[in-house]
DNA sequence: GACAGATTCAAACGAGCGTTTAGAATGAAT
DNA sequence: ATTCATTCTAAACGCTCGTTTGAATCTGTC
């Protein structure tokens, strides 16, 4: 305290920051419903009112936990699949589409950093959404499931719209799936290999989407 | 209520009967968080303290809301499975065990039936559970899985243990990201064709699932 | 050092929740 | 008709929640 004189960084958004560390920490972990008020001051080391003056309220809060990294996150996940496409002129399988972006889903789990708690909210909030439509999955969610279609379709010639828009809901289900299984098996206190674990996993849903994806595309 | 003398069905479980279906609507509805106890005995034209006195509090009625219907369920899940193998000599087919499955689970959703709330009810334990693990998990879902890997490895022969558990959870997470699909389309107001879209989706998760089994069990 | 605005705080507010209580209605048995 | 346990009801209890309030404290400026 004595020390370090000049630059703290941010000056007035101090405690902004950390009511939004701690309310995304806490939402992740517990769900909306499941985390007070009172629970985000305590671990922001602030007041009840902080919320609400900084904020206006605990929705605009979790409101702004999503719009702090959405954005962000999105950009990376489309680019991600965009840039299969230009760099090695037009080279790109089924394959790498599929793990690309099993790969971009799942990574941020394995890695104990601050990205796996949004895909951890985000895998709540696609489940039981509090924020207005047109927030996230009008901004978020149906820009990534059109892109990862039209990343299918153009590695797979006879899928069509409907099938590839299909396809990827059966991709999204199962790595939803797998997180909301990782969330509820921590809870239950194992914490088991994780790691290990979630390549395999990784793999597995590869694989089995590519096999999947095949089928569609080579029937009638 | 002058005639019909002498059989009332139930004389003292009417109210009880009452509770149990309104219960049952609101939590597949809006989920155990958003329903109230007042909600639950409006609904049942009962009064706020009908839900303590017949059940002892809300989490027990949640819990005998499931009672009534899960043990039904299960079986019926497992042995339609089981009866595959049975009666023709073993002449099922990978086709069949997926289809059966996928069809088990969908079909309640398509009829406007009792069976719907059921399936729905599931959807949302799966993610959000608030039952004991042994209640739910450990009689329902683990057997239910179980059997279908079971299945699946019988009619697949290279298929590991692993890789057919791994299998299930793909199905089942597809399956139950139909039916949140579902669930949050209705919530937001259109309520489409339904009927014709879930044979579809139906026909396509069984594809997409045999051509990833398929692709697993060719693997290494 | 005094002022003004921004920030934090302890305390309380009002609403909704699950639950409890005491007593009134009900219905069958004596 | 009286008894008695069962069932139902109106009212209240205690608690937690998100939010508000008004004063205290901090911060930078003249």
């Amino acid at each position: 305290m004595t020390f370090r004189p000049d630059h703290q960084p941010e000056p007035g958004d101090a405690t902004r920051t950390r009511l939004l560390d701690a309310a995304e920490r806490l939402f992740a972990e517990k769900g909306f419903e499941h985390t007070s008020v009172r629970d985000i001051t305590a671990n922001a080391g602030t007041n009840v009112a902080a919320v609400n003056y900084h904020f206006g309220g605990k929705d605009n809060l979790y409101r702004e936990v999503f719009h702090r990294r959405l954005a962000d996150l999105r950009e990376r996940r489309i680019s991600t699949l965009a840039d299969l496409f230009e760099s090695p002129g037009g080279t790109a399988t089924l394959e790498d589409v599929v793990s690309t972006f099993t790969s971009a889903f799942l990574e941020p789990l394995m890695d104990h950093s601050e990205g796996r708690l949004l895909i951890e909210l985000i895998a709540r909030e696609m489940v039981s959404p509090h924020l207005p439509r047109v927030v996230f999955f009008e901004e978020m969610i149906d820009p990534v499931r059109e892109s990862l279609g039209r990343a299918l379709r153009s590695v797979v010639p006879g899928l069509t719209e409907d099938q590839a828009s299909r396809c990827v809901h059966s991709i999204i289900g199962q790595l939803v799936h797998v997180i909301h299984h990782a969330q509820l098996s921590e809870q239950a206190g194992r914490q088991p290999q994780e790691e290990l674990d979630l390549h395999t996993i990784a793999d597995h849903v590869t694989r089995f989407s590519i096999g999947g994806i095949r089928a569609i595309a080579g029937q009638s």
